[in-house]
DNA sequence: TTGAAAGCGCTAACAT
DNA sequence: ATGTTAGCGCTTTCAA
């Protein structure tokens, strides 16, 4: 026996946690019989392991996650790293509702927490906040079986050294062509083909002929998916277009979508049909704001979304808008991770293109049974 | 030297994931100096430190966070533990949008991921899910430095024992009285103050006399703080009131808010001036079922909710409804557990109560401006 | 500033 | 069915 004595102490809050030391030697057994009763309880004759059991409910032993991995090589965690989207403003007031920030990354969390569970696996979520040579995924990947990345949130060479020992899955960001990153899993959703359904409709449909699309200055190939499809729509359905979006935004907020509408519409000749956004919330802004200046949606002026957050299904007219299913997300980047760790561990990498759905409400002049739902009007 | 030699291979995936001695031996220098160069990089010379860096970099050395934990006895990460409210519809369809049981501990999870990475901390969350003696909080406790647990997750007896080793801090649910787990740390909104506040409204501003309240039939010590808080607005105002809910549901859900509407309306002449319900979903189900029935809210009857969900902004009437901080409770959490983390190990336990409020709007009569919130009308 | 060595608490062969 | 014995990969005195 190892000298891993400790004082039976009787105060409340003791010092050192009881170790499979402390309950192999109060049970009167050895450690590995211990071990047994957490790992495999039915290798244990019952009665023996009722003593291990009472003991280390006495001590109040609770077996070292840590002590356990390291042994084990698992540790039955998933991970998830995502870009630090902290915004001055959450720190004020209320913070309560639907702030939209929070929600991307919120409804990964969801959809990677209730898959994990399925799985037996639990969830660490970090949000990279810099610091030193030791970078958030490194704290991560040190403590999971396997993680998910949104998008860029880390220096991809890092990404790929650290993909070589575990399974890692991509989220959102496309897959870069000649990337480092090949090998790893990845999930993204059809940004191309929602954005060329949505303006093909409305081009089609509603014999749509000017429209405006409003993209992002920052770079994101979310965006630029988006926008190529835009193009490929209004392309295929004759419509003249340039090869850039007819405005950039800094921050794709309702703020700037509403500052967007401004600009596009205020040319009253030649003011567009259409108001296509990159995302929801430029487009609820530019609602707000065409409303004040006069000008019905979708009468005078459509205006479309890409995102499909709560709050477009809520605005009138309700956005008509693309549906990205964010909470699948999640739940395939862990059932992929899932399918890594039981076996496949240097299968082909897949990539995944998840469906979205061109959600046609009053905003384009569809939709008049939207907005039925329960207690909504 | 120890025997740790792995072969270095050229093939891509490795099995083996590098070590500080494989770092060390790499670098020519210590175990001891790789480590000091991840933990305490100025106690190494710049040029050692450098070399030791390009080695790490070379290898793809990612520090384990088990051997870490395990032998630094902390971890850096913080839990939570919840009750696994998986529910058969979510697994269904979208599942995109507002479900309230999500809601509940997504906001918590917000608010605790959130301040976790103010104060350098990664969050933990697992969903109860029983098996073996092996019960989830321990899966847990073993593996963070401090967690919080949603209401009454776990077996109080097993709680106790765990906290005398790491900080616990118990959320919502209301501290028992002679429970063991007067020593843990705890937050509570407060269901009583908010609940008699608004009936107090109810009573003295819109001079209502017939009120009806909703409650559960599941027990729920917030529920049932909630119905005494009703009851002591009443008896204060001079309503006449029994000692039980005039009505009790199953779920607390939409359908059963409606169900309830619409027995407590059915007797036209008695019907009551305003049903009060224990929650926000259930005020949402019974709006929409009242409207159907040619009644007016709040002109012919008055309806009340609990919460605050975005839902109940969005609604129409606008709900009024007491708002609980769920972001703050689990900010809170991780305020306090980070405290005991930092000294103050045993300190006296704290028990907050988070104060509530009553947001008035349309459904009581109330709160014409409200819903003016850009975007949403 | 760096190295040597002793654990941290557990799991997993291998014995018995 | 149970015990023995090596590690798992890192941190941390204590020396040098």
């Amino acid at each position: 026996m190892r000298a891993h004595t400790k004082p039976l102490r009787e105060s409340f809050y003791v010092s050192a946690a009881p170790t499979v030391y402390d309950v192999a030697e109060r049970s009167g057994v050895s450690i590995a019989t211990v071990s047994r009763v957490y790992r495999n309880p039915d290798a244990v004759r019952a009665p023996t392991r009722e003593r291990v059991l009472a003991a280390a409910r006495e001590l109040g032993y609770v077996p070292s996650g840590n002590a356990r991995g390291l042994a084990s090589r698992s540790t039955g965690i998933l991970g998830l790293c995502f870009p630090d989207y902290s915004d001055p403003d959450a720190e004020a007031g209320e913070a309560e509702d639907e702030d939209p920030a929070m929600l991307y990354s919120d409804q990964i969390i969801r959809g990677m927490e209730r898959a994990a569970r399925r799985h037996g696996y639990a969830l660490l979520i970090a949000a990279s906040l810099e610091g030193g040579p030791e970078s958030l995924v490194a704290k991560v990947a040190g403590r999971v079986d396997g993680f998910a990345v949104l998008a860029r949130t880390v220096p991809t060479e890092e990404l790929e050294v650290i993909s070589r020992r575990q399974p890692v899955v991509m989220l959102a960001g496309p897959r870069e062509g000649d990337d480092h990153l090949d090998h790893l899993d990845h999930v993204e959703v059809a940004n191309f083909d929602g954005q060329r359904e949505l303006t093909r409709h409305l081009i089609e449909d509603h014999g749509l002929r000017r429209l405006a699309y409003i993209g992002s200055a920052e770079e994101s190939p979310d965006v630029e998916a988006r926008f190529r499809g835009y193009l490929a729509a209004c392309r295929a359905g004759g419509v003249e277009v340039g090869d850039e979006p007819d405005l950039r935004v800094g921050m794709m907020t309702q703020a700037e979508g509403a500052r967007a509408a401004d600009v596009l519409c205020a040319r009253d000749g030649e003011r567009p049909q259409a108001l296509v956004f990159a995302n929801d919330q430029m487009a609820v802004g530019a609602l707000h704001t065409l409303e004040q200046r006069g000008l019905r949606v979708p009468d005078d002026v459509v205006v479309t979304g890409f995102d499909g957050i709560p709050l477009s299904r809520l605005v009138r007219p309700a956005l008509t808008t693309v549906r990205q299913p964010m909470v699948r997300l999640g739940e395939a980047a862990v059932d992929l991770l899932v399918k890594r760790l039981s076996g496949a561990r240097d299968a082909e990498p897949v990539s995944l293109m998840l469906p979205v759905t061109v959600v046609r409400r009053g905003s384009c002049g569809c939709g008049e049974g939207e907005g039925g739902k329960p207690g909504v009007r």
